[in-house]
DNA sequence: TTGAAAGCGCTAACAG
DNA sequence: CTGTTAGCGCTTTCAA
């Protein structure tokens, strides 16, 4: 009938509830046959133990938290799935927040975060986020926080992200070698790091290159699909010195994909003759594209899984230093049809 | 520096901790006076309550958890985002599990809910989940349990879904308009109820034109991306008595999309002229494919939202008949290129 | 080898 | 209006 607690399993077997505890923990203090009548008993009322309570006595929850912008996502539903396969193997719950992009809401979860929810948190940032002090007294309290993918760089903890300015760099090269004269960078957010890392990269390219690096190439790119596709729209048909048009794109995440093919698609320009689009993305459904798109691929699962390894140290490792801990991944370049 | 505690509060402002309890929760016994102060010194310490205590006394954990096969996936990454919309309203937490499609690992999960850990559930089951115990032994311990997408019928409670039979065969329909001839139904389960109303609408739609049922013409799809296309390509080069080759599929789920797409390509049949494509499918890059996808999209946040919704009212609610409570809601046909 | 008792942080009677 | 107390279900000394 109703929830069974140690208590009732113990009077059940006239014994007491510390030593059914005890028994139930194998504990070398208990008679073999003693354990073996707990555990018959308790599987036979179906016991399962009470996680809050025993987590209030020893301060833990055996809990982590997720926190991240949005879940339909390849690269993050893979990291997801990354960070769910360590937590499964540890025995670790996971609680699962959206920021939507949101700085207050970021906020106001990493904020009950303090409350002894959770022993550790994986975090990939909001758009929003300009400054880590939301996260900086989280780990003042002790809460081990690890950043994948969005690292806000203010804060000293691990990161596990992929080599973004490297990977922005070899986009923008791939686009040169292939004869673009004029290739912009779509960013999603002026503050966030990765945007700007991969704009970086992308700007040292086009210097490698003796281009000119023009600020209203880079893009910024807000709003939903369809203000995105308008904002590619006015981008792309921007006129330079010398009748240039853009004949190249950097999307620098995956849900710019749709918007860029829309744009291109109802300015009649073709890819790749026209334009030439590489986008950051994790999406399976790339290679069917029309045309095929030309990606930069994350290690989205691994990220999450080394992520959601570094954070296991910290949880569980007495001496590990967890400021000093940050893993890069190297991405690939699938080049396809779109280039 | 450690975490702080209401007796810490308390004892800095000279109160007992049952009143700061009091005055937090905003009692009427509590002067306004007080409750002031309380407040005050509660930012100043930055006094965030130990949701495991408060829970334990009430037995609660304002927790739901949310158990389906996988995350990267278009549907279900929509359908997460629509139920922590509405949790996230209501000031609830989520906890997320994977089955990775196995029922042990199912059953482990539910069994383990039987402990407090959450005040309810919403789940999605596991192609291999052939019978509900498992779901029925957590509602006897008083867990609400709503369906979303993949139901148990033999589970009295909730279920929030697609008119499955009505849009298998609104799909085949569309095919046999199309002048397709022999329509294969592609599967993943032979117990999963979803996969199985959709093959009856399929089967409906058929003898409704008067065109053979044939059951080998219902394919069964398991195995990872590589295994599926393989078992795709062989059914597509079956020939039937008068030189009858598939001209049409109806892919019952999402993730069938990659594996037909690469076998007719690597036979080099083509979409649409040699085979017809319609697939159930939240994938916003559908209209992008090459040649664009026909789909039937089902309102996956909608389903998330709702199921959630009917979640809380049993949760909350004192005098909700759960089992009474099923929704299904309209799926939509988009016809593109592929048909 | 087992039992008794205290206490994790909080809430809710019940007193004062 | 505020304080005291008991106890949620469990673990963990310490004593028997």
């Amino acid at each position: 009938m109703s929830t069974i607690t140690i208590r009732m399993l113990a009077s059940a077997l006239n014994l007491s509830p510390g030593t059914v505890s005890k028994a139930l923990k194998d504990s070398y203090e208990i008679s073999a046959e003693t354990k073996l009548k707990v555990l018959e008993m308790a599987r036979k009322l179906d016991y399962v133990p009470n996680p809050y309570a025993g987590g209030l006595r020893k301060h833990k929850s055996k809990t982590i938290g997720i926190v991240l912008p949005a879940i339909n996502d390849s690269f993050f539903s893979l990291a997801i799935e990354g960070i769910e396969s360590v937590a499964q193997e540890k025995g670790y719950h996971v609680l699962i927040y959206l920021s939507h992009e949101h700085y207050l809401r970021e906020a106001a979860i990493l904020k009950d975060f303090g409350s002894g929810r959770v022993d550790g948190v994986l975090i990939s940032v909001a758009c929003e986020t300009k400054e880590g002090g939301h996260i900086r007294d989280l780990i003042r309290k002790n809460v081990p926080v690890v950043f994948f993918d969005r690292v806000c760089d203010d804060v000293k903890t691990a990161q596990v992200s992929t080599d973004d300015f490297q990977v922005g760099y070899t986009a923008t090269k791939h686009l040169i070698e292939r004869n673009c004269a004029r290739i912009l960078y779509l960013s999603i957010s002026e503050s966030l790091s990765i945007s700007q890392k991969r704009m970086q990269g992308y700007q040292q390219a086009l210097r490698c290159y003796d281009m000119p690096v023009s600020p209203d190439d880079t893009i910024l790119c807000m709003g939903d699909a369809g203000q995105m596709e308008n904002i590619i729209r006015h981008a792309l048909s921007t006129v330079k010195e010398g009748d240039k048009r853009p004949d190249g794109i950097v999307a620098s995440v995956e849900k710019l994909v749709t918007p860029v093919y829309l744009a291109c698609d109802s300015m009649n320009l073709s890819i790749p003759e026209d334009v030439k689009v590489i986008c950051f993305s994790n999406m399976p459904l790339a290679p069917l594209l029309c045309p095929a798109l030309t990606t930069i691929t994350q290690p989205a699962f691994e990220i999450g899984r080394t992520a959601a390894t570094l954070l296991f140290k910290a949880i569980e490792g007495k001496d590990f230093d967890i400021a000093k801990a940050s893993i890069t991944l190297p991405s690939v370049l699938m080049v396809r049809a779109s280039t």
